[in-house]
This record gives C-alpha cells, structure tokens and sequence, in this order.
DNA sequence: GGCTTGTATGTGACAAAGTCACAGATAAGA
DNA sequence: TCTTATCTGTGACTTTGTCACATACAAGCC
C-alpha cells in the first residue's frame, strides 16, 4: 500500500510497531531504488525532518509488510521536541544515520560493481538461506532492470553459487 | 585543502564565513562523487549532526577555494542547542535539505544519462558562459571516469554546443 | 630559440551494465 | 483442460567504465 508520494506534505509523524516500509525513488524510465527500509521500532525520520522543516516528503514510501503504525500529529510531535532532550538526541541520531546510509549508497551505485551489489544484497535479505522475492522486486531494490538482474542470477546459479527458482532463491552453503 | 577524511571525529562545527568546501566521496578505483558543496553563510551540517548524535564524518571535505571559517567548539554547540529553538529549526532544516539533496543525487546516479548530467552540470557551473576547470575535475564531480567527460565533450564541441580549449569550456549560445 | 618535464586531452579496444524485443515457463482460475 | 497473467531467459544493441597509450600544451631552464 502506498503510504506517502513524492512531494506530499506530512500532517502526521509515524512510528512504525510492525510490518516493514520501503522508502525510495522512481526514475523516469520506471526503475526504482530503495533508499531503506523502516521496521519496527523505527521513526520513519523523513517524517520528523519534514514536519520539522516545514518541506515536503522528498520520495515515496510503500509497505512491504502489512502492520500499524501510531500517527502522532506534527502540532503534538513540535511540542514533544521543544520539552524533551531525549526525543531531539533520537531525532538528530536518526537523522544522521540516514543521512550517512544514504550518502553511502550515493559510494555503492556510483562506484560499486553489479554482481557484487546483488551478491551482498541476497547474504542481507535471505533468511536461512531462502530469500522469496522476484527478479523484479530485487531490481527495485537494486536501482538495475530486472533484465541484468536475471542474468547475473543466471550466473550465480552457473557458478553453483544459488539455486533458482520461480519467486525464490536458494543460496548455497560454501 | 583536506579538512575532513572519512571517519574523523568532530570536535567542532564550522561556520563558513568565504570560500567554498567540498563534501564527497571516494570510491576503490580512486574515482569520486561530490555529495554538495558548502558555501559562504553555509554550515557544514554533517558536523553538526556528527556532534549531536556522536557519529563520525562519514565523507571527505575538502576546501577547493580558500577561505575563513568559524570553529564553535562542539560543547557550546549543544548548549546553543539546548536553549534556542531557532537554532534547533536551523539545524533540522539544514539536515533535512542536505537528506533530501543526496536523495535526489541517488536518483539523478541511478538512473540519469551521463550526457544530461553533464550538461546541465555545465549550465549550473559556468559563469558568463565560461567554465575554467580540468575534465577531471569535472568527473570527480560527477562520479565519473575522465576519459567519459572528454568523450561527451567532444561529442558536444562537434555538435557545435560548446568550445573546448585546455582547462576551460566555453558554452555557446543558442 | 630549443629541451625537458609535468599536466591535460584524445582515442581505440574491450568489459560491464542498461535497453529493447520477444520467447518460453509456471501458476492460478474459470 | 484452457486461458490468462506473471515470471524468467536470452540475443542484439547502446551507453558507460576501464585500460593503454598517443599527442598536445604550458612553464621553466639551458
């Protein structure tokens, strides 16, 4: 479900208590990269910082995993701030994590090879060794066509490094 | 000049009063990618943010013109903080701006042409129609190889978009 | 002037990644 | 079983990055 849009304002600040968002960007040609992902316990901080700043949501935010979140209102969350030392120390820290986290992945697309990227991405996403999700979802997260996606799968799988099948990948142990 | 390499700590934040500072990163290949550049009446945020949330920089710094800038030691930083609001809105909106430009660089790298990015880079960079730096220069802006930007640039002299002459490029008019 | 040295630019050949077009394969329902 | 939608595979081609080397230009020195 789509959550919130490029350009939107925020009225409201979420904290994530289940279920998984995917923050990202849409190319003209139609291909998507995550930015990252928020989980429970998180703050979807680009909410804090729009409220804050008074500009509007600069991506687009989708759930992956259904779940709830508590929408606090921006008016309440101001307050929150201006009282609490603690809140401003987590929003600052928060802030600058995505900020270091999104400057790293400006290094990984600019600078990083392909089959690399995808390599790391399916030891961080799999779960004992399975990872259910198609070429396509994994393009999205990548920021790449599903095409070279598949491919470089392909390659894996040639090298006896995966198995593949259809809406599901099994990484082989070394 | 180097001021920040990747991983210092932050002991101060610094004001800049002249000049111009430029944050980027280095991939392994030795290429680079400038995340932004900071200017006069600026604050190089990513400081501040190191100081509040006790992060290290997490990108380079470097001063490409020379300059003056104000060093605020880091603990009167937090008071100044802790008791000015104003202050506090500065810095969120700073933050968020600088979160959302490297957002839209993530796009722009993801999925944008290197002839446009180059070009528009060239329209933003020029003064007078005049642009004096070196093609690697340029690439090291745009996260780049140098041998790509003397391609485009000669595919653009031929298209009779600009002049090339050394250390300089000359946009024509259309 | 010519010579040397360092920096800047040009270019061909090849590798990696993205685009386009289409062929099969598999799952889910009617 | 048949239809339909989704997912995956692949060849041909373009764009971008890498490597190796050839010029070209600027500045200082003899």
């Amino acid at each position: 479900m789509l959550i919130y849009s490029e350009g939107d304002s925020c009225p409201a600040i979420a904290f994530i208590l289940s279920g998984e968002i995917r923050v990202y960007k849409t190319g003209t040609s139609g291909r998507e990269i995550t930015l990252y992902d928020i989980g429970k316990g998180d703050t979807c901080i680009l909410n804090a910082s729009c409220i804050l700043s008074g500009m509007s949501y600069p991506a687009n935010a989708v759930s992956v995993q259904e779940g709830k979140m508590l929408l606090f209102p921006a008016a309440d969350f101001r307050e929150l701030i201006e009282k609490y030392q603690d809140v401003r120390n987590f929003v600052f820290t928060l802030l600058t994590k995505r900020l270091t986290s999104v400057m790293t992945l400006v290094e990984e697309v600019a600078f990083g090879r392909m089959d690399e990227r995808l390599f790391d991405y399916l030891k961080e996403k799999t779960t004992d060794g399975r990872l259910d999700s198609t070429h396509q979802n994994i393009a999205n997260d990548l920021g790449t066509a599903r095409e070279v996606v598949s491919r470089l799968l392909k390659d894996f799988e040639r090298k006896g490094l995966i198995a593949i099948s259809r809406n599901a990948i099994q990484l082989k142990k070394v």
